[in-house]
DNA sequence: TCGCTATATGGCGATCAAGCAAATTAAATT
DNA sequence: AATTTAATTTGCTTGATCGCCATATAGCGA
């Protein structure tokens, strides 16, 4: 391949355009509310209504909500009817959530354990 | 454990607090230039100053996303005279970012492929 | 066609975050 | 102590985004 010895190490810094892109993805799952709304997809297939109910928030902010995640093309929607079904178009989202989950449950249990009574002073 | 069969499934319903907290580390994510610094970061240790020269970005800007960062537990700091150096404190940075480029490319090969002429009309 | 239901869209006020510049702290040097 | 260098903090302006309200679109039934 490379014309030199092991090829040391590409520079792998990103364009702006890559960067761009990527901090998108994770803009779309950086509100509370949005992660709601996967959090419910992620037991199956939800209508707009059910996820507006479930939610707890406005019909209208769930609807803008929805278009963000389709656009960033971690939800898919299927029209049957009036109701628009959603799901979780990409299953990455499950993995992403995961691993955050894990690392904060980590990071609390050890300052959990760092506000227990007489750690070992 | 479970008193009952084989707890089939709890709902795994996220609580308004852990999603805020998820929704936090995905918002550190979320902006170009923090990616910028931890892309650069991926090298290896460097001082602010190198930070501010390879972002391209202001002293006071860089300073404030890397206390983002740092608030967010991915980037550590470590003074050495009158520098701070930064490093990568959580790995799970490198996977993250890796997961999301991994699922970039792959979409855009793919609107690639679907924007060349005549894929077998 | 008319109306009803489900969803999407547009406008508005409030809040938040980014970038810039200036002031401040902190460590090293003279 | 005074100066210089490195970095953080603060104040300000501007642009983006959230949630709410009202309105528009679209499919279904009477």
């Amino acid at each position: 391949m490379s014309s030199k010895k092991n090829s040391p190490p590409p520079p792998k810094q990103l364009s702006d355009i890559a960067l761009e892109l990527i901090a998108a993805r994770f803009r779309a799952l950086s509100e509370p509310m949005r992660l709601r709304l996967l959090n419910t997809l992620m037991q199956g297939e939800r209508t707009v209504g059910q996820l507006v109910e479930a939610s707890g928030s406005g019909q209208a902010n769930v609807s803008k909500h929805l278009a963000v995640l389709r656009d960033a093309g971690m939800v898919g929607t299927r029209k049957e009817g009036l109701s628009t079904y959603c799901y979780i178009a990409d299953p990455m989202v499950n993995e992403l959530c995961e691993m955050i989950c894990c690392r904060l449950r980590g990071e609390m249990e050890g300052k959990a354990k760092a506000l227990a009574f007489n750690p070992d002073i």
